[in-house]
DNA sequence: ATTAAAATATTGTGCATAACAAATATCGTT
DNA sequence: AACGATATTTGTTATGCACAATATTTTAAT
């Protein structure tokens, strides 16, 4: 097949995908009652995982002063736990508290839960092919972002 | 390959897949001084196509509203225009301009490179695969958001 | 033909999201 | 002990978005 054509299947593609994980990412965060920032946040915790604010802010690219309340909300909402450090005092700790955790988890097997009905309506034989796939996909975007825009 | 595994690795490329793309929908309209949303419903037009604003908030699924500032904004930028449709005088008759045109032009023809450019770092005998293993996964995708969630 | 209802775009307003700057507390180094 | 660097929080501001109210025009009903 003729690689424009090809290119601009792909660019299609990419755009659908796009907005359905997006949509995906809301229903989500919706169903368990957490703004979209709340539900990443929480997301990034495994379950037994400590991280500062600035470190939170740092993987979710926000600043420590948007990471701030957000971190206020889970904390609100009993979600999260936030001590003093008490090896650095000016450093928080935040991690789940018994409640986060058993979100988390639930969140997990959800997610991928989603993604195995997903391949459920796909042919078998097309999995394998599918990953790899989407690895290479990855990996060629990485590559483009990292070498920066024109 | 175990499903729940394979589910697994899908969960967290698509995961990865939606930053990246994010990533690069941003760089993009950096790269042109628009606005994402400016940046998005410009995107939507075909180099001759005419529109009203509430066709245009659905297909964005924006408010009309909101629509409404958007298109402000591009008229003042000067890639649209806007004009009363005198076969129904509610309606906004919006369409590129001669700026626009070109703008539009322009960014589909980087958009089909810059696919293709990440087509070209995958090998070829992979791309067919590739497009549609994604057409699969969309497709599924599609479905699982039209069933409506738990 | 007149009037009520519906449709369309706009404007005003309020809320959520996010960043930046300033203030505070702590740590490490000199 | 003092100064600069670092982490968090708070105050302020800007942007993105929806909803409600308004104005204009069209359509439908009587």
């Amino acid at each position: 097949m003729n690689i424009n054509l090809t290119a601009e299947k792909l660019a299609n593609l990419t755009f659908s995908l796009l907005a359905n994980c997006q949509e995906k990412e809301v229903r989500l965060a919706e169903i368990h009652n957490l703004t979209q920032a709340e539900f990443r946040c929480l997301r990034l915790f495994g379950s037994d995982e400590v991280m500062n604010n600035k470190s939170i802010a740092e993987r979710m690219k926000l600043s420590p002063s948007r990471l701030t309340r957000i971190i206020d909300g889970l904390v609100e909402k009993e979600y999260v736990i936030r001590e003093i450090d008490n090896n650095d005092r000016r450093n928080m700790k935040v991690s789940l508290s018994n409640r986060g955790k058993s979100l988390v988890n639930q969140l997990n097997k959800a997610y991928v839960d989603i993604h195995r009905e997903i391949l459920m309506d796909i042919d078998e034989s097309q999995h394998t092919p599918l990953i790899t796939a989407l690895m290479h996909l990855l990996a060629a975007l990485d590559k483009w972002l990292a070498k920066g825009v024109v």
